[in-house]
DNA sequence: TGCCGTGATCTGTGATCACAGTTAGAGTGA
DNA sequence: TCACTCTAACTGTGATCACAGATCACGGCA
């Protein structure tokens, strides 16, 4: 253990594989809703556009096929898996029993630099929504924020990446008609619903915040149904 | 679309490729404690056994790297993740609340079918553990079919999903102990709390359902914990 | 005896090729 | 104009090769 006091300054540079890049442009790319439910995705032309070989989106699309965020079709065509009404709302109730109790939990065990993080973006998403002309891609990554800051705030590793796999799933459905409808966003349901939870986690009140992020994932859920675009 | 009648008889045949099988193997002894934490596993070695080429173990590893139910640390071997006491606890807490809510769902949504297949499976274990001397794999192998065939009867087939990928992440640290040491098993706990589970299932009791799941997962993680083999 | 360089052998990652199956579209016939 | 056929260009899957980095045992030096 005697090495050159310069050493102890260097970080251990995370390497990062070229597929695990890969992933993670592919699932931004589904979360934000830029990829449209039906959508084909070639591995090949995924290639090509990310100037890498086949191999690295073979392991991203794998894992993403995995996690049912992408899908193989029998035509062996891979692509973002169109969902039914019903599946929706299956993942609808599943997002709001988990995101809920996160969302609880952030109420118990939050800190301070998690209210900080929380009140933050909070602010943001308000103010890029009573703008007068809102960036709607901005709104949906400040959304996101949003959620994530407040899950994080949960102290749990676990139910995090679950919530991201949810995510992973519902980004095509919901967020692609809101990048493009600014209907809801107008609305300001989610900016209330927004300072209901901050209010709650800030109080601690955990049955508050469930219920608060319960109202979003359902105003969001109801505005989707409602334009009667899924299948079934 | 002319064709024989016999021919309407033949089913699609799921055509499954080889990775999605060498998936399936590994997952299996993930989940039933096969493979130790902290075990390492060779790409080259595997695909030798399972009597492929290495490119079909590839992705099931990364599929299994994406869900952390294998970890590739940064040697660039691939390995069982060793698991903290504090991370087992997390774990153990998403455990609690995921799988409880399956079965209170359970409770609510079961049909005639999942009732006989579940009081079956309850039977089933319950006749292992009392045998005079149980098959300790077998029992373990029974009792994720129980808790399965309850997860299942919630009728959400993402919840399951989930579930699944965190007993792929719980299996190593708790079946593990449970396969060589017939302790807890004849304390017969597990049993108990089956019996709760599937009369509360029965009678439509969704909170005392979800209360059964949680003492029976509680019971088995602080048995693991007892033995005080998790690192920290 | 203890330490450090060195090379053989392992690791996962990435690229490239081969293949079977599917799809789309041009061409041909009526 | 329509229906059919056949081909050419795709699709994902799997195998094989190449490579950089890690590990470990051996051997020489202090």
């Amino acid at each position: 253990m005697n090495r050159p006091a310069a050493l102890t300054l260097v970080e251990p540079l995370d390497r990062q594989t070229l597929g695990e890049r890969a992933y993670g442009q592919l699932a931004e790319l589904l979360i934000s809703g830029r990829l449209a439910p039906g959508e084909k995705l070639s591995l090949r032309t995924a290639a090509e556009v990310l100037g890498v070989s086949i191999m690295p989106v073979r392991e991203a699309v794998s894992r993403l096929v995995a996690d049912k965020a992408l899908e193989v079709a029998a035509n062996r065509a891979v692509r973002v898996p169109v969902m039914s009404s019903s599946q929706f709302r299956d993942l609808t109730r599943v997002r709001i029993s988990i995101e809920g109790h996160a969302a609880a939990e952030a109420a118990r065990h939050r800190g301070d630099d998690d209210m900080v993080a929380i009140a933050r973006s909070e602010a943001a998403m308000r103010a890029e929504s009573e703008a007068a002309m809102p960036d709607l891609p901005r709104a949906v990554e400040l959304n996101k924020h949003f959620h994530f800051d407040v899950y994080n705030a949960a102290r749990s590793p676990i139910l995090v990446e679950i919530i991201r796999a949810l995510w992973l799933k519902a980004g095509p459905v919901i967020n692609l008609d809101l990048r493009g409808n600014p209907d809801r966003l107008a609305k300001g349901d989610a900016v209330r619903f927004h300072a209901d939870v901050l209010r709650a986690i800030t109080s601690g009140d955990a049955d508050a915040a469930r219920a608060g992020i319960a109202a979003d994932i359902t105003g969001a859920a109801d505005f989707i149904l409602s334009r009667g675009s899924l299948a079934d």
